[in-house]
RNA sequence: GCCUGGGUGGUGAAAUGGUAUACACGCUAGUCUUAGGAACUAGUGCCGCAAGGCGUGGAGGUUCGAGUCCUCUCCCAGGCACCA
């Protein structure tokens, strides 16, 4: 063997080895216990291989390493999901056939895998964009239009059934529209209005898309999260982005002035369904509101006298983009359907209807009951439009109590002349700040009474403004006069008529002083919590209440805490039929169509005769055609549309001509379900083998990027719920466990990318410092799941460390005795390493190699068997290196075949330790002794402690602590 | 605003309620070298000559003992967001 520590020799040499002996290849129905380890695929870019993808599948390698010579028989799969819109945009910018780009990067990647050493299964290889893979995405795409869920049971849907809703059902939706990428995005690929991924503003255009309704699975994909293990935040992630709301579906009749609300064309124009989660506020409702895309507004226009206000306030909102919508957001608009009465079936009241953009179209019902004294948004539209407030809610502080003192209060909220500070009392006699209140006196309106208590306490004059929103009830023991009281006190917003300070009777300058503070000495001052109130409505400038409390101004419902109102309120509306509880989804349904050529053709027939008739399934594959322009058309139709050859076809039922669908799946749709094909995947017959999918599924270990937790993982787990429900797949989860990693940053802390410059070649690293030390220092480089950034030095301290570890097989002799001392680490290394592998602490997992390799450097020699335990710990981590350490003790199996070593517990401890005595728990001795010492004598040498006597001086020892083989305490009193 | 995570040396970061800063980078000094972006040796939390004291964002608390548990608070990152 040389002596220089040549990585590239030796890497290339491993890989042809592996190649050849594929001793990672898994077995199906083999007697060991299975692993199914998956990773997601790359999406196979120009660009190549990224440092995050190593992090990624290099902790994955290792553990699958390790789980191999633990025994498992493990499936480590591999494929590419190469539909997509940048290989589309690719290829027509260079001219070249998307499958000819996608099958360059494709050999990119797989070259790049196999030099950084990567134990794919490659007999299990899959690629979204073959034939023979998407011949089942379009079959399970088929299967979607041919079911429905119907009372939560999964049913098959007759061909020329037209009620029935389909899971995958076409419908003329306002779809994001990209102007640049001339495509259709879906809502999760829109990002604050903006395309996901030209950054160019999304805008609303109306097309026919096929779509996927996800929304009947949407109760299931949070549920089933129980049987799952997913880390905690992808958990939050899913149910945040699921959104499911509990709350009631309230009906309001509507009533026009000019004449009476009509039935036409089937659709009901009379009543206004609304959704909320606050039935509680209902007698708070002082207007009625639709989005402006409501469908009834249109309906209602023969009854409204304005219509042109109206048509203009749409026409408006439509040109906005969502950008716009949300960015405008403080500023809320709207018109008033004039002469369109909404009738509120709790108490029959009627109130106005308007058509505004603070209500979304596609949220709910799109319509709301405004409560502006209970809701931050109503209450600024309503102070807009001078539209009544009425308090149904009452804010509660503390709990009610036997012999209260009733009082009714007013609190002054008095800002200087800049506003910026406030008046405020300091009561020395308590040490209490608060602001000037005080009771209201018989007669009194409580104007006069602020006006007075403020002049009395404080000497100034002022002028009260308005009534900082409703009173609050307070529950409160006092302090000064020993009795509960029960207090009712209204905020009052008042001005400073001059800054004169008048004389104050003598009596109560005794007893406080005035103080001016700004907002947040008052937030923090003030004494009693509840006394601030006023001051935060004024400085947010909204005086609505949105939280729980106690109904009040409610009719029969008045004194009912808002739960128990929410639930009688929702009774009795279903009891005369205005109303029913019900739940609410953020989630909706998944547009599914893209109009772009390099996707799955969606296998649908159009005939003019016979509607739209699913392709026979013997006629999958439905393969993309050859066409010489893949660009979109300023029409929004997919280029497919062109290629009239493909486009026309015999109507499969009929036989009269019809048209193919031409849009084609989003790239989301491939990547839904290629965990099942790695199962099987050359099976012709079906898109896996039962059998198989019972032996492998579900997925042991789903190990990918943060950036898929939420919309590939919630995609997947519809499918396979979908599958599951037609027998197709053994369980209702495919994936046991999901894990993710943090991504790693450029040098600069900066995410990589191309326009900072800062991106680090995964090919650069391997060719200057090897693909072990890669592998090895993103392992290193921080806690797995966390963000960190790259390190040019770092990944230098690596390589020393494999160059060392190199040199050092010459340590290792034959006959040597090893110290106890080296047998200890060693066998704390092999625990250490084999749980923290377990648990993807890599990071941790390197620095231990490292003190291991310390402690066989400082020994000067070690023995053949302990050193080839070692040999095995580095594999998982630096499979080249070790493979080569391997051989050079003279093995000529390969190391994958050998056993995981396991520790051993007599060789744990140490027989010399050092225990550390404190004295009330600060360090003040250490010393060696005997790991079998008894408590007693560890005592007894804790406090002959010299040093440890320093310390105790005259103190009395009360107690000792010993934990044994770690310290002693000695608590020393005096 | 809401929901997740996090705040520890000059830096990346370790630490079942039990010796805070393992491991690595960087830095300092030295050895060897024609040379070093090589290798090796020693040192390296802060204050202090020392004894010793202080140290895990801040303030309290529980405990013999707190980076770790509890309460409040500040700051940072990620996700969601006019979701009724």
């Amino acid at each position: 063997m040389e002596n220089q520590y040549n990585f590239k020799e030796i890497e290339s040499r491993w890989q042809r080895i592996w190649q050849e002996a594929q001793p990672s290849k898994s077995m199906d129905f083999d007697d060991k216990p299975k692993h199914y380890h998956l990773v997601e695929f790359p999406y196979p870019s120009g660009s190549g291989l990224h440092v995050g993808h190593c992090m990624g599948y290099g902790a994955s390698d290792a553990y699958c390493r390790m789980k191999r010579m633990q025994g498992y028989n493990v499936l480590f799969p591999i494929g590419f999901d190469a539909f997509g819109l940048p290989t589309e945009n690719y290829a027509i910018k260079n001219k070249i056939k998307p499958q000819k780009a996608t099958e360059d990067n494709i050999a990119t990647f797989k070259k790049q895998m196999s030099s950084i050493g990567m134990s794919f299964d490659w007999n299990r290889e899959v690629n979204t964009t073959d034939p023979a893979y998407y011949k089942w995405t379009q079959w399970i795409f088929l299967q979607f239009y041919k079911h429905a869920v119907v009372d939560g049971n999964l049913i098959e849907v007759a061909d020329d059934d037209t009620t029935t809703p389909r899971l995958a059902f076409q419908a003329e939706m306002p779809i994001n529209w990209c102007s640049k990428d001339k495509i259709g995005l879906a809502n999760e690929e829109v990002i604050n209005g903006k395309c996901e991924r030209c950054g160019t503003e999304v805008f609303k255009k109306m097309q026919k898309q096929w779509m996927l309704r996800i929304t009947s699975y949407a109760d299931r994909l949070i549920s089933d999260l129980d049987l799952v293990d997913y880390l905690p935040k992808i958990k939050t992630q899913q149910v945040n982005w699921i959104g499911k709301s509990m709350g009631s579906l309230i009906k309001f009749k509507v009533e026009s002035l000019k004449s009476k609300v009509s039935q036409s064309q089937g659709e009901d124009n009379s009543t206004i369904e609304v959704f909320t989660t606050r039935s509680d506020t209902l007698f708070g409702c002082t207007y009625v509101v639709l989005a402006p895309e409501h469908p009834l507004i249109e309906n209602l226009k023969p009854q409204i006298s304005n219509p042109e206000d109206v048509q203009n306030y749409i026409d408006q909102a439509k040109k906005k983009s969502d950008m716009e919508r949300t960015e405008l957001a403080k500023e809320k608009t709207g018109v008033k359907l004039e002469g369109i009465k909404a009738i509120n079936p709790i108490n029959n009241e009627e109130v106005d209807v308007y058509a505004a953009d603070y209500v979304l179209a596609n949220y709910g019902t799109g319509a709301v009951m405004a409560v502006p004294a209970h809701d931050e948004r109503d209450w600024e539209f309503a102070k807009k439009y001078d539209i009544s407030i009425k308090e149904v809610v009452l804010p509660v502080e503390g709990e009610k109590h036997e012999d209260e003192e009733t009082r009714h209060t007013v609190t002054a909220i008095v800002p200087d002349k800049e506003g910026k500070k406030f008046l405020m009392i300091y009561w020395n006699e308590f040490g209490w700040h608060s602001p000037v209140a005080g009771g209201i006196d018989e007669g009194e309106t409580p104007e006069e009474a602020v006006a007075r208590e403020v002049l009395e306490e404080t000497g100034y004059k002022i002028e009260p403004i308005e009534k900082l929103g409703g009173q609050i009830e307070m529950h409160f023991f006092t302090d000064n006069k020993k009795v509960w009281r029960e207090r009712f006190d209204q905020p009052i917003l008042c001005r400073l008529i001059d800054e004169n300070q008048y004389d104050v009777n003598d009596e109560e300058k005794g007893h406080l002083k005035v103080l001016w503070l700004t907002f947040d000495e008052v937030m923090k001052k003030t004494t009693h919590k509840f006394n601030t109130i006023g001051f935060d409505r004024f400085q947010k400038k909204n005086y609505s209440f949105a939280d729980y409390g106690k109904s009040i101004n409610s009719g029969e419902f008045t004194g009912l805490s808002s739960n128990e109102a929410k639930i009688k309120i929702t009774e009795k509306l279903k009891e005369i039929g205005a109303g029913d509880f019900t739940v609410n989804f953020k989630l909706r349904d998944w547009v599914f169509s893209r109009q772009h050529y390099w996707g799955e053709p969606i296998p649908i027939i159009h005939c003019d005769k016979c509607g739209k008739i699913p392709l026979p399934e013997d006629q999958l594959p439905l393969t993309l055609p050859d066409v010489e322009h893949y660009e979109p058309t300023d029409t929004g139709e997919s280029p497919l549309a062109a290629i009239t050859d493909w486009l026309n076809v015999a109507c499969p039922k009929c036989g009269v001509q019809a048209k193919r669908e031409t849009d084609t799946m989003p790239n989301w749709a491939g990547s839904s379900w290629y965990f099942l094909r790695y199962c099987d995947p050359k099976n012709s017959e079906q898109f896996a083998s039962d059998d198989k999918l019972k032996y492998w599924m579900p997925v042991d270990l789903y190990n990918g990027g943060m950036e898929h937790t939420t919309l590939h993982l919630l995609y997947s787990r519809f499918w396979h719920k979908f599958l599951f429900d037609l027998k197709a797949v053994p369980g209702p989860e495919p994936y046991q466990k999901r894990i993710a990693h943090g991504i790693i940053l450029g040098p600069d802390g900066r995410k990589m990318s191309k326009s900072f410059g800062n991106v680090i070649n995964p090919d650069d690293i391997t060719s200057q410092f090897g693909a072990d030390t890669l592998r090895a220092y993103v392992m290193f480089i921080g806690p797995y799941d966390q963000e960190s950034a790259w390190s040019t030095a770092a990944v230098q301290g690596v390589y020393r460390f494999l160059t060392r570890l190199f040199k050092n097989y010459s340590l290792a002799k034959e006959d040597h005795q090893d110290s106890k001392q080296l047998l200890v680490k060693l066998n704390q290394t092999i625990k250490g390493i084999s749980e923290d592998i377990e648990a993807f602490r890599f990071n941790t997992v390197v620095s231990k190699l490292m003190e291991m390799n310390n402690v066989i450097e400082k020994e000067g020699s070690i023995s053949k068997t302990s050193y080839e335990k070692f040999i095995r710990l580095l594999f998982p981590i630096a499979p080249h290196l070790a493979s080569e350490l391997w051989k050079e003790m003279g093995h000529l199996d390969l190391l994958d075949n050998e056993m995981w070593p396991e520790h051993d517990p007599i060789y744990l401890i140490a027989d010399e330790i050092e225990i550390v005595i404190s004295v009330n728990g600060k360090v003040r001795d250490r010393l060696m002794v005997n790991s079998a010492i008894s408590k007693e004598e560890i005592e007894k040498l804790a406090v002959d402690s010299e040093k440890a006597k320093q310390f105790i001086g005259d103190g009395e020892i009360v107690k000792i602590i010993v934990i044994p083989g770690k310290l002693v305490n000695l608590v020393v009193k005096g």
